[in-house]
RNA sequence: CUCUCCGUAGCUCAGCUGGUAGAGCAAUUGACUCUUAAUCAAUGGGUCACAGGUUCGAAUCCUGUCGGGGAGACCA
């Protein structure tokens, strides 16, 4: 007897024991032929009643009701569910009903994968069933599923445990439709951006993930090692210096779905691998790129919704192109007062100050910025804003304004008070980028830790020319919340990242190790139980409490053994 | 890293100012040939997250640990 498992855990291995016995191998190998899905059956059967009367189908057992001789079930497949409706003379023709009595009823249960054949009618409630013919188990399953209940559009006992989510998505998947449908709709608006993009003659690549600097953006990266190489490689932040060396190599527009990864904080809007969208587009400018920007929010909305008003929260956003414009400054100015642009650092810092927001003394005229516009301007934006034109000391990577002195050719895209999108016109000029790379040595020196390294090949790069070229990165992972209505990043993500589970301990000692310090082997199983690891615990225990709790145990799973004596538990402790 | 809330049966949750564990669903056995949160009857199922402490007595009070949620700090 396996003593860890739950009653109902035993139960089923207990069944899958005895359909061995029958003869039915409950993970049989050959495929099943389904030639029809739940959905199609739902879609057409109402319009034509004539359809249908083949059908071959599977799917998981999600609920059953069973009426003596008749049972209904409810079947899950990956486009939803139907009603099948069971008689037992029918799937079981002749004299012998061990297939509806025992298989069926006894030895099969909620979670298990069956394939069906049969055909389609209308029950007398008036729902869309099908009427079975025949049953086949395709594969039994021994851990029970969460039970969720639905009728009429409510839903019980839904299990909202984010722990159980997160860490069990699959058993999220089966029991929680909407689960589902936010992926399927992620992955709807991936294909959207794609098709957006194909069609214009974009070109998607793959570029390096592991990279020897970590370039293109100001975060903490993941470190790692090579070995034949014996050098330390960095997971991506980012991967706009390698897409812009593909401009340089002469390519018009690409881009790519980057897996980036930050070694940060995690909250609601942070993973630490996460996906960012990044295109660049040689001739271009920023203000294209804002049109393009615009035009594609809008073309996911309708795609997704059939609107370009979303809802999100309580708020109704809407993705109707244009979007409003607003320089950074005018926004600082609009919601505090301050006039950023006429100050210098010093008298930058000291007006943060006077708003209450940290600051010190490693912080340039770039950072102040950002921390004046993210502490009390951000979280006004509720509808699609592009905050343009920032200060050159917060853009390394982004060509200087073409005609307001100090500031650069800068968007970010604020929607629902979190930013969205971040794009420019790049910065082409090698000698001007070698500047600015420079600069954010002496910010590093200073002591931020996030400012950027020197990427010597891309300067190299940049050196041979990169033509005029508009670039953006645009958070899939927000712009998927926004799009599903999730308040979580971990809600739009199938395996967001967690601490590991408590390790169930398997095997940190056999049980000869156990035998060794005098256990009977009949008592081992027990001592387990009990909640001993190893023998070196068993000995450290109290005797007189670990007899307790092994002579409770005895009585409470009813084990067949002799009982113990004090003098041989202390024996095994001393 | 800080604050705060939470952890009770497979699931959803009760359990009062401490008196030794409850419900519904799920499970087991039985009845029932069109049910749909099927119904009816009976039954089993818990080291109350873990480890200490206080107490005659702890799911309950205290301390610590682990895991999770929320808020902050940090972070484009």
């Amino acid at each position: 007897m396996a003593l860890e498992l739950s009653e109902q855990e035993q139960f089923r291995r207990n069944s899958l024991e005895e359909l061995y016995k029958l003869g039915i191998d409950p993970y049989p190998a050959e495929s099943y032929p389904v030639n029809v899905s739940t959905h199609e059956i739902h879609e057409q059967f109402q319009a034509d009643q004539t359809k249908f009367q083949e059908v071959c189908i599977a799917g998981r057992i999600m609920t059953r009701r069973i009426m003596g001789a008749a049972s209904f079930v409810d079947l899950q497949d990956s486009t939803g569910r139907i009603q099948l409706y069971i008689k037992r003379d029918d799937i079981c023709p002749g004299e012998d009903k061990t297939l509806y009595n025992t298989v069926f009823k006894r030895l099969m249960d909620i979670g298990d994968i069956i394939g069906i054949k049969g055909y389609v009618f209308i029950t007398q409630m008036g729902e869309i069933s099908i009427h079975v013919r025949e049953l086949k188990i395709l594969c039994k399953s021994v851990k029970p599923l969460p039970v969720v209940k639905e009728a009429e559009g409510q839903t019980f006992d839904a299990v909202t445990d984010p722990e159980f989510k997160y860490r069990q998505r699959y058993a999220d998947l089966i029991v929680n439709p909407a689960v589902r449908e936010v992926f399927v709709k992620r992955t709807r608006m991936v294909n959207i951006i794609r098709d957006f993009l194909n069609a214009q003659g974009a070109l998607e690549v793959d570029t390096p993930v592991l990279q020897s600097i970590p370039g293109g953006a100001a975060a903490r990266p993941f470190i790692t090692h090579h070995n034949a190489l014996d050098i330390p490689l960095y997971l991506r932040i980012a991967n706009e210096l390698y897409l812009k060396r593909l401009i340089v190599g002469g390519f018009d527009w690409v881009y790519e779905f980057s897996r980036d990864f930050r070694n940060e904080g995690m909250d609601r809007t942070h993973n630490p691998e996460f996906t960012i969208l990044e295109f660049y587009v040689a001739y271009r400018d920023y203000f294209w790129m804002m049109e393009q920007t615009e035009q594609m929010l809008e073309k996911i909305a309708m795609g997704l919704h059939g609107t370009a008003e979303v809802p999100v929260g309580e708020k109704m956003i809407s993705f109707k192109a244009p979007f409003r414009r607003l320089p950074i400054y005018d926004a600082i100015k609009e919601y505090t007062g301050v006039d950023a642009a006429a100050m210098d650092e010093n008298e930058l810092r000291a007006a943060c100050k006077s708003l209450g927001i940290e600051v010190d003394e490693t912080m340039g005229k770039g950072k102040l910025v950002d921390a004046l516009f993210g502490e009390k301007c951000e979280h006004h934006f509720i509808q699609p804003t592009f905050i343009i034109d920032y200060p050159v000391e917060m853009s390394p990577l982004t060509k200087k304004h073409r005609s307001k002195p100090g500031l650069v050719e800068r968007f970010e895209l604020m929607i629902n008070g979190k930013e969205i999108a971040n794009a420019y016109s790049e910065l082409n000029d090698p000698i001007d980028q070698r500047d600015r790379f420079e600069d954010q040595v002496k910010l590093m020196e200073r002591g931020d830790d996030e400012a950027m390294f020197i990427d010597y090949d891309f300067l190299r790069a940049l050196e041979y020319g990169m033509p005029p070229t508009a670039g953006i990165g645009i958070g899939i992972d927000r712009l998927a919340m926004l799009m599903t209505n999730q308040v979580s990043i971990q809600d739009v993500l199938l395996f967001p990242q967690m601490r590991p589970e408590k390790k169930v301990v398997a095997n940190l000692a056999s049980d000869a190790d156990f035998m060794a310090i005098g256990i009977p082997e009949a008592w081992v199983a027990v001592v387990r139980k009990a909640g001993f690891k190893t023998p070196a615990e068993v000995k450290s225990a109290n005797p007189n409490k670990l007899l307790h709790e092994l002579s409770g145990l005895r009585k409470k799973l009813k084990l067949e053994i002799p009982s113990l004596k004090i003098e041989e538990v202390q024996a095994w402790c001393n």
